[in-house]
DNA sequence: TCTGGGGTCCTAGGACCC
DNA sequence: TCTGGGGTCCTAGGACCC
């Protein structure tokens, strides 16, 4: 039977993970703020993220705006305001990278770093180094964090889990059966909902009894990701932490729930068009180009219909995806079904400039396009998202603007004018996404 | 979480070929 | 036409994450 490693790092490994990342955010933006219950959401109509404030006076994630007014009339509910947050993110790695150049940028609130081997140069304890990075962050951001130090990532994830908010949980190899044995595996990083349901069928309750799970039964009965979690389970790495910046995408979607549903036809393509507008934005600031795409309707049972459609030549150009999407959309979409949201995704993305050319002059013509969206990107970036657009989304783009308020509409425009310019006065490349 | 938006990776099974 | 074995590529869809 495998066991467990007793060297107690054989490998160092860190996660960060920010506490109501996007609520502290706007507290760190706005210090007025502090002490209130501040919710974070309101674009959706649900609290995506919210203060500890909130939490006490018994608000909860997913809950709707107009509930929370009820039992916490004074809390502050904002938009989400992503472009601030990926700037207070870009903050938090160059804190993490002070220590150690081994970063992975996991999402908008949490990173990964691999601490292995630094203590030495840096005179100090593997935790004494963890305790440092969350000193820094924390005095730096007015952000607490959640940091968690193991052999694993896998076992880091469980030690920043483990204390929040403001937790700081050390998982040496040696001590991990004691963590495991009280952790449910369903709330292992990676083990969702179905297999939980499965393992748990087969006596498998704890993180640690996956752990120790008989080695042929688990290569029976489990898959690839599930043997390798278990492995780091054991504290042996098989997930590295990965330095290469997200700058690469292998697909980009964009969808868009319109309220109320809507079985008007020409509307519900605008709506699709806008998405594909809106996906093209994306890739061409990443310089890439679809070779696929793939649509979809979504009707109000929330069932799917979609189809996927070769392109020709990869591209990011709107005009061109739109027309080829005219009549896949036909075979689609019913007459008299109400349908409450559209969705694209751009898969297959490769560089723009290795996209093919095709015979008989076609590229040239593209080519032409591709000019004019270039123009298209720096107008949006002076003026804003949607100064210009294709004819085909203008539907949906009027219905957008309808529907928002002037206020809140405006106090969109500020934020975003801000995240923009603070972003170019520091230099730094986007990475989150307005919504 | 009666269901928002944006991603990644893996697997089974079909098509096709030798 | 049937039979057997084996390989690759592609696609749809599942599962999971933040």
């Amino acid at each position: 039977m495998k066991c467990y490693d007793h060297r107690r790092y054989p490998k160092a490994i860190l996660h960060v993970d920010g506490d109501s990342f996007f609520a502290q955010c706007e507290v760190a933006k706005n210090p007025h703020l502090r002490g209130l219950p501040v919710v974070t959401g309101s674009e959706r109509g649900i609290a995506s993220a919210l203060t500890y404030e909130a939490k006490a006076a018994g608000v909860k994630r997913g809950m709707p705006i107009h509930e929370i007014k009820k039992i916490c009339p004074d809390a502050v509910v904002l938009p989400s305001d992503y472009e601030s947050y990926s700037l207070y993110a870009l903050r938090m790695y160059s804190i993490v990278r002070r220590y150690t150049p081994e970063v992975e940028e996991y999402s908008i609130d949490e990173c990964f770093a691999d601490l292995t081997g630094l203590r030495r140069p840096l005179r100090m304890s593997y935790e004494r180094m963890a305790e440092c990075i969350k000193r820094d962050l924390v005095a730096e951001l007015g952000i607490t964090f959640s940091v968690g130090l193991a052999p694993s990532k896998v076992l880091a994830k469980v030690a920043s889990k483990w204390r929040k908010p403001d937790g700081l949980s050390f998982i040496p190899l040696n001590k991990a059966h004691i963590y495991l044995s009280k952790l449910p595996v369903e709330n292992v990083w990676g083990i969702g909902s179905q297999t939980s349901a499965f393992l748990r069928k087969h006596g498998i309750r704890t993180a640690h009894h996956l752990a120790v799970a008989d080695p042929e039964w688990s290569e029976r009965n489990l898959s690839k990701p599930y043997l390798e979690i278990r492995k780091e389970l054991l504290g042996e790495v098989v997930f590295e932490v990965d330095r290469v910046l997200k700058t690469e995408y292998r697909s980009i979607s964009k969808t868009k729930t319109f309220t109320p549903p809507s079985s008007d036809r020409s509307f519900v393509f605008s709506q699709l068009s806008k998405n594909i507008e809106n996906a093209c934005i994306k890739a061409r600031r990443y310089g890439l180009a679809a070779e696929r795409v793939y649509f979809y309707l979504k009707r109000c049972d929330f069932k799917c219909a979609g189809m996927e459609i070769k392109m020709s030549r990869a591209t990011a150009v709107p005009q061109v995806i739109v027309s080829c999407l005219e009549e896949a959309f036909g075979k689609i979409y019913r007459e008299g079904v109400s349908y409450r949201a559209t969705g694209v995704v751009l898969g297959n993305l490769c560089k723009e400039s290795v996209s093919q050319h095709d015979l008989f002059g076609y590229s040239t013509r593209v080519d032409k396009t591709r000019v004019i969206c270039s123009h298209i990107d720096k107008l949006q970036g002076k003026y804003g998202k949607h100064t210009v657009f294709l004819g085909s989304s203008m539907q949906a783009i009027r219905f957008g603007s309808s529907k928002e308020g002037e206020n809140v509409k405006e106090r969109r425009k500020n934020l975003r004018f801000k995240g923009e310019t603070e972003r170019k006065r520091l230099g730094i490349p986007f990475l989150g996404e307005a919504s």
